[in-house]
DNA sequence: CAATAGGAAGTCC
DNA sequence: GGACTTCCTATTG
């Protein structure tokens, strides 16, 4: 039988006959713009007044996050709205240039440099981000990142993860019992059918997924450096290696994942000294809930949590630091 | 009152 | 059997 349907395959490719970035680029967008509600998500600057305020806070997240050490200049960053193709979505442009609109360039010295190559190295950046990001969350939750390939479980898994992340409304059982083909081949609308409220941002995410796991197979060819490349300074090889297998995750593991990700959890865990492997959770609801979704483990609190984290001392891979702290703990062998 | 500590038994792979 | 998970009691700040 033709399997999947041929729609299913088509659609993306279609959609990336643009640039990848372009179609990612469209669909962060409207994820952005969509999702805007009274409380954003955690990806860090002030959180939007206004929904097109989503969309520049939304890219210069970004930029904070490839910038971290000096993320100034993103903020007064409009060289993002000299695109050289508004041709294409003129509608969006505008969105972008909300910032600009401010008046203010500050471009004036050493900015026309950076304006000469930033546009399109910030643009593949912040598309390798959000693949990077993609590849975090399925490192964590233990699912492929093709969302084609999901179980239902899977389905489950990423619905509770994205409502979590992006704090959208409870979909419950609305998309029960549907696996990974099913689910890909549903419109916004049949998304929005099911989920009044948060459906149409749910369809926007799994759009990025879609197009990110085309955009993967695509160059799959002769790369393999995907899943160690996720986390840069992390790591040692072997400890990758274990990660991207598809072994059951480990909860020290699990932790260091969230804490590689400050941009996306760094409001439920943090490092307190990154040297010395001391971390604080933030939020120890939150993280229990993240590793309960990780382990299909509903009823996981803080309480279960931690006296896994507590088996760990005598195992010497946690401790507690010399000046002990609530909700304080220390990698025995940091980095 | 939530966090900490650790014993003990159960589950899951 | 290891790695949690679940439950529980006692202690601490």
């Amino acid at each position: 039988m033709g399997s999947a349907s041929p729609g299913l395959s088509i659609m993306p490719s279609s959609r990336l006959l643009l640039t990848p970035d372009t179609v990612l680029r469209t669909d962060l967008e409207k994820v952005a713009g969509v999702s805007v509600g009274p409380e954003r998500q955690d990806w860090s600057p002030s959180p939007p007044a206004t929904p097109d305020q989503g969309l520049s806070t939304f890219y210069l997240s970004y930029f904070d996050m490839l910038y971290p050490e000096d993320s100034s200049w993103a903020a007064k960053c409009p060289g993002v709205s000299t695109r050289e193709e508004p041709p294409k979505e003129p509608e969006q442009c505008p969105v972008i240039d909300s910032q600009a609109a401010g008046g203010s360039l500050d471009l004036s010295q050493g900015g026309l440099a950076l304006e000469e190559h930033s546009l399109e190295q910030v643009q593949s950046m912040v598309v390798g981000e959000v693949l990077k990001d993609i590849e975090t969350a399925c490192k964590l939750l233990n699912i492929t990142s093709d969302p084609v390939d999901w179980s239902p479980g899977n389905v489950q898994k990423w619905l509770l993860w994205t409502e979590h992340q992006y704090r959208l409304p409870p979909v419950g059982k609305a998309f029960q019992e549907l696996g990974g083909k099913e689910l890909c081949a549903m419109s916004e609308e049949q998304f929005r059918q099911r989920s009044p409220l948060g459906g149409e941002v749910l369809h926007a995410h799994l759009d990025i997924w879609k197009s990110a796991a085309w955009m993967k197979e695509r160059t799959s060819s002769g790369a393999l450096h995907y899943c160690a490349s996720t986390s840069e300074e992390s790591w040692t090889d072997s400890e990758v290696d274990s990660s991207c297998s598809g072994q059951p995750i480990h909860l020290w593991q699990f932790l260091k994942e969230l804490l590689l990700k400050p941009h996306s959890y760094g409001r439920l865990i943090r490092w307190l000294n990154k040297e010395k492997g001391i971390f604080k959770i933030e939020d120890s609801a939150q993280v229990a809930r993240l590793w309960g979704i990780r382990k299909n483990r509903p009823a996981m609190n803080y309480d279960k949590l931690s006296r896994s984290i507590r088996q760990y001392y005598k195992k010497g891979i946690i401790r507690k630091p010399d000046i002990s702290q609530r909700l304080v703990y220390q990698f025995v062998h940091p980095i």
